[in-house]
DNA sequence: GCGTATCTAAACACTG
DNA sequence: TCAGTGTTTAGATACG
């Protein structure tokens, strides 16, 4: 615990401007005005830019001081600043890796690139710190195939365990892991729109059933229809898990076509398309999430069966990262709407949650906050197994070395990016 | 241990 | 014949 805390204590301790001086990411917000003695990267129109706090305060004196009581140098701070690291990573690695992309645009197009060329290997903020473990160590047949650039969801922490701990994050093999509507109660529409980029390039399950998608899929279409064509392609087009193994999941679209009662087939002159009955669909939530006790009592174990791991770390992760990225610019309208349908499920436990959970940060969805997002790996064929590594592993390596990398089952959709 | 929900695989029928 | 579509069944897994 020490020894993962310390860097982050330099962090906190150089206060957060570190966090540009360690990015890509343009200017500091302080640049120019630093001897502005009022101006703060995490204070600004009077509240408190704290990743999921916005905390109003008055006046500069007063965020000080909320800044020093509230976010202090403790188990949740530095939890944050670790995801915050995180979503600084997974910006750098995309930024990478749409600077080659655009090289190889230019090279193609024999246009001379005042650009300078991507750095073959991207800051790796995360990787020092909390992924100190090297791919090495991990065996790689039991390492998912996560060939694209993705670290990790922009929504790590809803897991605990599962995401952001060193142990963890190398434990995600070929162990198939449940994602039932039912357990995904806390997944909000920040929690996909966030992690849009990250499904669109990293090969990892979205932690949602097929009928879910299937179902947004069809909500999405401007007629409230689709062909099964459409649907996966769709499914290619926003998760990058789609593109392989298509046999397999066109095989389970179908099933969940024709099995559940939401979807209803009707013919129309192109052809058979497939609607989603809500009454059907909405009938299904009773039984998923009743909002009763014994929901709520697992939402909030959560917490619990991940605290013994890394003590309050853990814990503070789990609470407090979410909100991170609700102002990480990376959902657009697609799965914002997938999120939105998916929280029409989630209404009923959002209220429980609301107030069984103590809620320090607002704005923080507390369904988020205590729920993990399961992210299934998928085991590997034989000769997947030498492919690349984890989404832990693709951290410390180079995030284009897949480029150029070839979806196995079926050619990639014509309407894929 | 049981029931439920889900995933995966497979077989089969139908259609263009 | 073949590919795509749709239905159904069965086994496995996860979880309450």
């Amino acid at each position: 615990m020490r020894l993962l805390l310390c860097p982050l204590q330099d962090l906190l301790n150089n206060e957060p401007t570190c966090l540009y001086q360690r990015t890509a990411l343009g200017p500091h917000p302080q640049e120019g005005k630093e001897e502005h003695p009022h101006s703060h990267p995490l204070y600004g129109h009077g509240v408190c830019k704290w990743p999921g706090c916005e905390a109003v305060c008055e006046d500069f004196p007063s965020f000080l001081k909320h800044l020093n009581s509230e976010h202090a140098l403790d188990d949740r701070s530095t939890a944050q600043c670790r995801v915050q690291m995180q979503v600084v990573q997974q910006l750098e690695l995309q930024l990478a890796k749409d600077k080659e992309r655009l090289q190889a645009m230019m090279t193609h197009l024999h246009v001379k690139s005042t650009e300078p060329k991507a750095a073959p290997q991207p800051l790796n903020l995360v990787s020092s710190v909390t992924l100190s473990k090297s791919a090495s160590e991990a065996s790689p047949q039991s390492l998912p195939h996560t060939p694209t650039t993705p670290t990790a969801p922009i929504t790590p922490a809803t897991q605990g365990p599962s995401v952001i701990t060193t142990t963890s994050m190398h434990t995600v093999g070929p162990i198939r892991r449940r994602y039932s509507d039912k357990y995904n109660v806390p997944i909000s529409s920040a929690d996909i729109a966030q992690n849009q980029e990250f499904y669109k390039n990293a090969e990892v399950r979205p932690p949602f059933t097929y009928a879910s998608l299937i179902r947004q899929a069809i909500l999405e279409s401007p007629e409230k229809q689709l062909t099964l064509n459409e649907i996966y392609n769709w499914f290619t087009r926003m998760f990058a898990y789609f593109r392989r193994n298509a046999a397999t999941w066109k095989n389970a679209v179908r099933h969940n076509l024709s099995l559940h009662k939401c979807f209803v087939r009707v013919e129309n002159v192109k052809g058979a398309v497939w609607t989603v009955d809500e009454v059907e669909f909405q009938k299904r939530r009773p039984q998923k999430i009743s909002g009763n006790p014994s929901l709520i009592k697992n939402m909030q174990s959560g917490h619990a069966y991940c605290t013994p791991l890394n003590a309050a770390l853990q814990a503070s992760m789990a609470e407090s990262s979410i909100p991170l990225y609700t102002t990480a610019s990376m959902g657009t309208p697609t799965l914002g709407s997938l999120a939105s349908a998916m929280r029409e499920e989630l209404n009923g436990a959002v209220e429980h949650t609301n107030s069984t959970e103590s809620d320090s940060s607002p704005g923080r969805s507390p369904v988020q906050a205590v729920h993990p997002v399961h992210v299934k790996e998928e085991p590997l064929d034989p000769e997947e197994a030498e492919g690349p590594l984890s989404l832990v592993t693709t951290a410390n390596h180079s995030p284009d070395f897949d480029h150029d990398r070839d979806y196995e089952d079926e050619p990639v959709n014509e309407d894929m990016e």
